[in-house]
DNA sequence: TAGATTGTTAATCGATTAACAATC
DNA sequence: TAGATTGTTAATCGATTAACAATC
């Protein structure tokens, strides 16, 4: 009934942390939840919380709170963890091999298709059940498989030209974890950046003496 | 002068950014740049720009701008980057390995000391330089070489049981990656969790066909 | 029905932006 | 001095919280 047209990205960075906490009632074997309960143990105000879930539509039941299995089921819809993006991997480090085998695609909404690297000692080798592929074979590869998300896991001086690359083959989505911001650089493109040496200072920041009774 | 007292958290966040962008600038040569320059460059208004600078005192000059190296100088300063705190690297599997290869911790205000894990077939090996110890000797280690920041590459099931025994011996500063969300459980600590599979859920979210007008 | 808890409106709080006087 | 750009105050915008009527 009451869908808001426009989600502020302060909710939408919230919906993935619902979803872990809610699927881990559910393990727990958790039937139903209110949100003052959600409250105590997510540190989120229940208002927030009610707030939150009516931007997507009425998930719960006056004076009974929220079924915990049809709250995930509706979270699960609303992060479009169903739709299965096409999606490559490139850079073959350690770093996306920790990517490969940490996380869990199927369950976040991706299926990772090909693995690529500009590495000849580390094309044709295979992770992970995927041969990786050279970064020379790239546009080619996007023409004939389209994907559409890319995992981007190489050194910041070489993502512009590749994503430039990858935009023109029709990819639309990234997640990089390069120092380049290249939010700006494609208007069309939906980009995640994990910007790890950022997470690193701000605790660095956060642990100065001087801060001890600040926040 | 005009210091504040109190420093909001999005302010914090986007030091790190700061950071990096004008680094780049000194790199380039640049010698001066105006708030008005930054904002096109960062599409961050001017005006917040400033705001935030004068957060910390007063970095410019009316009718000149911002020196660009004393600028860096001063946001280092902020950082904290001088500190150099001592620090543990707990997992080192593909994740903890990308991050002892590719941080530059000395670049962020750290120094990793140590490299722990609990798989016997790890322990002894030498990454970096550093030999892998055993997860069972952390405790007496931690007493004897007081880390007081741990980055945390273990599953989730362990991390709660793993900081408690590091927070009773002194660590209290936790660079987190696992699922697990610790900052609610440890309140003396600072701890900046990088939670990768809610960034990829996020993105998945952002992919949504329906969305295309939104944002 | 009475009690509980939602959905939703209104109030508050905080963060961003605009404007401009101060000043290099 | 005139022009430019800061530092800072005031206005706006958006996000969070409080409150409560609706309703299960």
């Amino acid at each position: 009934m009451s869908k808001k047209s426009y989600v502020s990205m302060s909710v939408i960075r919230r919906l993935p942390r619902y979803y872990r906490f809610i699927s881990e009632l559910k393990v727990q074997g958790v039937e139903r939840i209110s949100s003052q309960e959600l409250s105590k143990n997510m540190n989120i105000t229940a208002s927030q919380i009610r707030q939150d879930f009516n931007c997507f539509g009425e998930f719960g039941l006056q004076g009974y709170g929220y079924n915990v299995s049809s709250l995930l089921e509706e979270i699960h819809k609303i992060l479009g963890i169903e739709l299965q993006h096409k999606t490559i991997l490139i850079g073959a480090g350690n770093l996306g091999k920790a990517i490969i085998a940490h996380m869990d695609f199927e369950e976040s909404g991706f299926v990772l298709q090909d693995i690529f690297d500009n590495n000849p000692e580390v094309v044709h080798q295979s992770i992970q059940g995927h041969k990786v592929r050279s970064t020379d074979t790239l546009s080619e590869y996007c023409k004939k498989e389209r994907p559409e998300v890319a995992i981007l896991c190489v050194p910041s001086d070489v993502v512009l030209t590749l994503c430039s690359e990858l935009v023109e083959n029709g990819v639309r989505g990234f997640w990089n974890f390069s120092h380049m911001d290249i939010s700006q650089n494609f208007p069309d493109t939906v980009v995640e950046n994990v910007h790890l040496a950022d997470t690193l200072m701000t605790l660095c920041f956060r642990l100065k003496p001087s801060l001890e009774e600040n926040n």
